[in-house]
DNA sequence: GATCAATGTCCGAAATATCGGATTATCGCT
DNA sequence: AGCGATAATCCGATATTTCGGACATTGATC
């Protein structure tokens, strides 16, 4: 077997406009080195590094040495393994702080995590994908790791029915891939339905999914709109699916509450 | 007058090993390029990174185009200016979910923002600096730009009293440099008063401070333990001098408490 | 203790990214 | 509209950084 190298799509993307040689920018393979970094959401080895994102050894040695005196990545344990460091957080901090409807919506999902007690977040969408901008875990401690900047299919979540809102049929199958109308496990989401849940999500105010990405969890979701009644984002709890009905309509209207404010804003 | 260039700290560390041609790798020039921003806490034309970080004017062009498109940064109104972009939030968040005292810092944090409404922190020393690692404003709207990891002399801070409590005064004196001792507006603090600060809040298990860096705003926090019993970090509140001090002994108690759950968690 | 694997360092050559400066586009103002 | 100033793009040359591969180091296994 050839030492054929498996590259991802970050490695993809960094080689961007590189000429046949394979020698690229210092900078496009550190933007592929921590865009592999977030897809694998852990620390990692230099040598994995290297073979998953088709840089070279020894080049992964010179910039990572580079970015943890910047502080930018962080060499963890003792184990020779590097992940991000404080810088991020705090070039991520400033971004969070310049961007109106994000801060204010982060005081919206703290205290909707901290009165209800169940896992909050503020999801938008990032071209055609659907993505969790801001989680604030409930005081359950199941479900540690946030699911933050990473990209979903629109069908698979509850907000995605309210985020593509505005949209007509043909508009929606359009934006929204095929492949991305069949869920994790194999089933597939008739558009039909699709487009039923979504009238009945303007309808309504709100939107409750169960059982989409994973069988026992429930998703509730109100939509915040700007001043065109285009929704925006959305503020969602995500629990898990046998919570007490009462409680759902109690955080239904904590949500719809939460998300009214917001629209407001704008 | 010569067309003299006046490059910040940022532009120095950049230039780093660089030959006296003033030529440098694109990586570098990126890191200045955020450290900048960063410092600045504002969106900025190119033009004025160019001068104020020391980099050619076409390099800023170029590397600000890679980075949009990276999500690195944004490109702001149409006003031509650029600031962090959404990918540093993604980064920062799995750094800071990376990080145990951190992740649990930020329960606490919001929990006591939440609860008592006013703005509470978690704070660390880096170096002989102290800096805020957590930022949670409260109800009150003031002081909306949070100082999240900008560097501060230790003793303008409350927190600081607490940070350096392992240590004896001739360590201390080795530590902080002595124009930390000389406050923004001046004043100078004397070392022992320091030192008797730093007993007592030992002591006592608090430390509150009023007017240090501005003349109407009190600070109080809590050391946070490792097992050995040294202050690894701080949670403490920011409130306006005149608030009530029956408030006060509440808001100490809350800290006393949270800053105790994360000493037992490690 | 010897062997093998994995990790990290070093170095020269060549491909190319940075840089300066000139050119073009955009904008604001009278 | 015309003008000046500022912003952005373009382009060729060369100083420099990336890259491959050899070498050193560490650590685990038998």
């Amino acid at each position: 077997m050839t030492a054929e190298r498996v590259m991802d799509k970050a490695a993809g993307q960094a080689m961007g406009q590189a000429t046949a040689t394979g020698r690229a920018r210092g900078i496009d393979r550190v933007i592929a080195l921590m865009e592999h970094l977030h897809r694998l959401r852990a620390p990692a080895r230099i040598a994995d590094i290297a073979r998953d994102t088709g840089t070279p050894r020894s080049t992964v040695y010179e910039l990572v040495n580079t970015l943890v005196e910047a502080r930018w990545l962080e060499t963890r344990d003792e184990d020779g393994t590097v992940f991000f460091g404080p810088a991020m957080h705090y070039y991520g901090s400033d971004y969070l702080n310049s961007v109106d409807l994000i801060r204010k919506a982060r005081r919206e999902v703290n205290h909707l995590a901290e009165v209800i007690g169940e896992t909050a977040q503020f999801c938008m969408l990032d071209g055609n994908k659907y993505l969790v901008v801001l989680n604030e875990p409930g005081r359950r401690m199941f479900r540690i790791s946030s699911d933050i900047g990473i990209k979903v299919p629109i069908p698979w979540t509850a907000s995605g029915r309210l985020l593509v809102d505005h949209m007509g049929p043909d508009e929606i199958r359009a934006f929204i891939p095929t492949e991305d109308f069949t869920l994790p496990d194999g089933r597939r989401i008739v558009e039909e339905e699709f487009l039923r849940d979504m009238a009945a999500a303007r309808e309504a105010g709100y939107v409750r999914t169960t059982g989409l990405v994973d069988r026992f969890t429930t998703c509730m979701a109100a939509p915040v709109r700007d001043t065109q009644g285009r929704c925006i984002a959305t503020i969602c709890f995500v629990v898990p699916a046998d919570t007490d009905a009462d409680q759902q309509n109690a955080m239904i209207d904590a949500l719809k509450d939460s998300a009214g404010k917001l629209s407001m804003a704008r």
